[in-house]
DNA sequence: CGAATGCTTCGGTTAACGTCGAACTATGCG
DNA sequence: CGCATAGTTCGACGTTAACCGAAGCATTCG
């Protein structure tokens, strides 16, 4: 009676507890073991294994083999901004599972999303990047200005290898706590994993949560000021 | 065992096809009553009523009474974007539900989201805006510039009424089919509506899909050129 | 006031699906 | 080659929730 996508057949997918919590654990952007996922989502394996499946068949993980491990993934970025945007009603109705507590705090402020700075912090990033004429806009693209490439290089970023892959350098990901734009694509990524080197900050186990150390907050601040 | 908001639920929401129709059927814009949107999704009346209780629950809707009849809408902008989102997932996974046919194409070209114009056409009208300086962007933020503000009123549309709401003018929307931005927000939906009033579109009866006629078409490729 | 229409609530049936224990296959290790 | 670990398949159970018929409110109209 309808036309258009299904879009019943991947809100479905999406909307079992289990399979959910394995999406928004993938979230990270870091690939994850079958078994993990498991341990993530409160399931026992065999139960996992078969939710799994039918992740991999609806195209919203991709999986490879390694040794007897299997690494499951966001298929791609679509599917992270799809959550993030999922995320964004359920927090607007104020149906957090969880009791605000530290936890929330530290993620509202950075965490990481799909690979790349999310929260306060990503945002910030964003717009003083944006702000000093390092990053140019032009509706649904981005890109770096020559300045931009400069300091992203002197930041310690190596453009090469990011421009030479086929997945655009620059893309918008709207943050669904700040409600803002943040950074993402393979510069968003390589951004956040150089702070990471530079030691700025590290990921809190078992969580979204980014902790800043003391050094690596004043060094961001001064890094990209507002 | 995870942290964030429940997403489960709302997916959960979504991923009925009775809702999931419903839903879809409101991506028009138009509020619809509990009879047509009982239709729409191919239910009795009192299933499709148990459905919407859920739905104004989940706030994913909003109604309002009038008379013996209850008008249901999409609760706000952020849902409308969240199902173009799981749109494009849909999509993507070639898992439209009705073989594409002439309905299909029609739809790509031009149709309507949630008031305002989408497709081949939504996205050409708003990046010939942009390319001539009508539109400023900057990061999530969109406006009109002094030029833009002209032009929009030479096309025959009052911006008193519209900047005096609190809703946002000009917001980015993206389009699941072109995977572009087009132009949403109250200033969006202003011009499509501008265009049903200068008979150069009329709304197909039960589809998304918008129907330009030849001299409306003419018309708009020469307010707004490539 | 009835009669008609739009919507809701109740009860009971049915189907779908998530869940786990147990048995099975595959990979790696010593 | 055994043994351990990672992941899958099978079968049975239980819960959930969608569905409709029928009866119940609410509103409008003659």
């Amino acid at each position: 009676m309808r036309e258009g996508p299904d879009i019943a057949r991947v809100a479905t997918l999406i909307g079992d507890p289990a399979r959910a919590n394995m999406l928004t654990a993938l979230m990270t952007g870091k690939a994850l073991t079958a078994s993990e996922l498991a341990a993530e989502a409160g399931v026992t394996v065999q139960t996992a294994s078969t939710h799994l499946a039918k992740l991999l068949d609806g195209e919203l993980l991709q999986m490879r083999k390694q040794g007897r491990h299997k690494y499951f993934a966001l298929a791609h970025a679509d599917v992270a901004a799809t959550i993030e945007a999922l995320m964004g009603l359920a927090a607007g109705q104020g149906a957090t599972r969880t009791r605000t507590g530290p936890k929330d705090a530290q993620m509202r402020q950075a965490r990481v999303c799909y690979n790349h700075l999310a929260g306060q912090m990503g945002v910030q990033m964003f717009t003083s990047m944006r702000d000093r004429n390092f990053i140019w806009e032009r509706g649904e693209d981005l890109g770096l200005t020559p300045q931009g490439e400069t300091f992203v290089t002197g930041f310690g970023v190596a453009l090469d290898g990011l421009t030479a892959a086929r997945a655009p350098l620059c893309r918008r990901c709207l943050d669904w706590s700040e409600r803002r734009t943040h950074l993402a694509g393979s510069l968003g990524r390589a951004m956040l994993a150089q702070m990471e080197a530079l030691a700025w900050v590290r990921r809190d186990k078992g969580s979204r949560a980014l902790l800043f150390s003391q050094a690596g907050q004043r060094a961001f601040t001064a890094a990209f000021p507002n």
